[in-house]
DNA sequence: ATAGTATTTAAGCAATTGCTTAAACAAAGG
DNA sequence: CCTTTGTTTAAGCAATTGCTTAAATACTAT
């Protein structure tokens, strides 16, 4: 069977954990949603983009990236649908930029840049 | 044809972010990497876990988690791969831990729970 | 209307993810 | 030695990811 309670198990401790985790099961989730996003380079380059740039078309996207026009607008697409960017639109063109509401957890995302070499793996 | 150089198109900030990101292309590749793994709840849970009570084996997490052991010895291998937790035998017990050098980008990580709720869509 | 430009959507597909179960390893004790 | 305990590895598999190409949509201007 796998009973792994293990016989030196700190019983105390290990329900001290679970409870403090179904507490903040809610921020884990949405915490590891934003994450996620950014854990990619595409995107995370994107989201540096549009804060340094203010905002940024689809097209420029895409010319700056070197990728497809539909591989960036995908890409928008799942910041968008998390709320993390806005659109404006201005003719047929599409400007992006960090939704207000996201741009302190952006910044700081992209703050880890300026942290000194810390993962020694890489 | 795909040629989709916008009219609009201010050709100079486009050069200057592609040359940006140029320099900055092995930058992006780490922290997406580091973020990607961060970006799924379980690690994340385990990373807390660890940062919490400073160490933990993965029989202790996964009664913690609620999950079998090999599942979590799997995202425990992708963490340890990543040079972002170490290892400690202490008879048939390994404890797991964030490892030193880490230490830093995973608190920071970690305290982007403490901003106040921004993710306006979750 | 018609053509051209900017963008999104859809379908297809190889690659990756994250679990499951079963088997293999490793350390300790009877 | 053999069994138990803690852990890792392997194989299998459904679901997701991230691209591709082609088609659809939307706006502009001739």
């Amino acid at each position: 069977m796998n009973t792994c309670i293990r016989v030196f198990a700190d019983s105390i401790q290990i329900s001290r954990c679970r409870e403090d985790l179904k507490n903040k099961e809610e921020s884990f989730l949405e915490l590891a949603d934003v994450l996620n996003l950014a854990g990619n380079a595409v995107r995370l380059k994107i989201l540096y983009l549009l804060k340094q740039e203010n905002e940024l078309c689809p097209c420029d996207l895409s010319d700056i990236l070197g990728m497809t026009v539909p591989a960036v607008s995908q890409h928008l697409k799942k910041l968008k649908d998390a709320g993390i960017v806005t659109t404006k639109k201005s003719g047929q063109t599409i400007f992006y930029s960090v939704e207000e509401q996201s741009q302190r957890i952006i910044s700081s995302v992209l703050d880890l840049f300026n942290l000194p070499n810390t993962i020694p793996a890489l």
